[in-house]
DNA sequence: GCTCCAAGTTAACGGTGTTAACATTGGCAT
DNA sequence: ATGCCAATGTTAACACCGTTAACTTGGAGC
């Protein structure tokens, strides 16, 4: 269908662009359907041809934003196991910060609640697989403990999304600008917490 | 003043803990000063009354969100380090996992913007002292490295933040009611991820 | 007893998501 | 070529929302 006076031609996309570009400079809670609608041109109620509801649309702004997460994930060089886990959990918090209004709403359970939007759990779902399988790599080269796959992703998974979340609302004191902080986090994972002296203490699971 | 048919007395603490109530069952979003005031039996600009606004109210709730957190964190046992570092972590994110709603309010930064109240922020300071205080006597106990504090906190603040928030949101698989999920990704930490032949290696930092 | 002020009231403004009923029009089958 | 139909727009309206202005009530202190 061309687009003339009356049909639009290409509503969706507009409203899409749109909605991405509110919520990034004011957040997801700034979105207004009537808003766009008005900026776009189109009466409000148009909108619906499109979208089913509002949370519909900040689903599909959502599962673009897993998907670029997922690209960026997808470009880390994986060639050595360390520097592969570290460099995808920079690449995660770079992402994060880098697009914060877009990061906390793809994560934010009370806009999107879980199993509501099924395309939206998948694009997760396939981010989150970047991580997984860089951390089975990193298993299968006898560089990282052979403790569950679930264990290590989830406390992996755990560890940059918790970083990014206080980062990205301030929290952290040190949240500035500085991938030290992400860097140091991650090798504090890598190699542990407990100081050398007792580390050949308590180590009854998973040591071959 | 007495609480007569006209001015009620009370309205404060009403609405403060119908504001609760329904944060607990429907999120923030459904939190709507107009019901609350209908509920309460009192017209709507009274409300104006007691809190500057919406979002006033909201944080009133955060701010006794942070303040039982730390109850829950303060009453960790804290006479073995690794057992105060384990336990500070389960009764994180079981506090997350008994309030989920109000969880995502306290750290919701999109709703109650970090520096708009101030007393929100510190009643966040107040409990987060409590677990880099733990840490902090971890490391003076010898049993955690001596790594800058300012870094163990972040990391360990940022993994129970995580687990917390992506349990809560259903991301995780093993999202259950199981501590041994967080137990396991404690231990992980504090012993590392990377496998015992490697761990020799890049202990360039912090190691005497 | 009078006054003042805190704490209520009603009315109203502008905004929201959403639905119902109606209008237009491009593409497809005849 | 023509006529229908489904897709895609329109306007009007409903039921909310937060918030402010202007007014009223009534208890506490001088």
């Amino acid at each position: 269908m061309a687009r003339t006076a009356y049909h639009h031609g290409d509503l969706h996309q507009q409203a899409h662009d749109q909605a991405l570009a509110v919520l990034r400079l004011e957040g997801d809670g700034a979105i207004s359907l009537r808003a766009i609608a008005k900026q776009i041109g189109v009466s409000a109620p148009a909108l619906y041809r499109h979208y089913a509801d509002r949370e519909s649309l900040l689903a599909e702004l959502a599962i673009s934003g897993f998907a670029a997460l997922r690209q960026q994930l997808l470009s880390v060089d994986q060639h050595a196991p360390r520097a592969a886990l570290i460099g995808i959990g920079l690449a995660y918090v770079a992402f994060a910060q880098s697009e914060p209004n877009l990061y906390r709403l793809m994560f934010g359970g009370r806009v999107l609640p879980k199993g509501a939007h099924p395309r939206l759990d998948q694009a997760g779902l396939d981010a989150f697989n970047v991580l997984q399988d860089t951390i089975a790599r990193g298993q299968r080269a006898g560089y990282l403990k052979p403790a569950p796959l679930a264990l290590m992703t989830a406390t992996a998974w755990s560890l940059v999304h918790g970083l990014s979340q206080l980062t990205i609302d301030g929290h952290l004191p040190n949240a500035g600008a500085e991938p030290q902080l992400a860097e140091g986090i991650t090798s504090l994972l890598l190699e542990g917490a407990i100081a050398p002296t007792h580390n050949h203490i308590d180590n009854n699971e998973d040591t071959p």
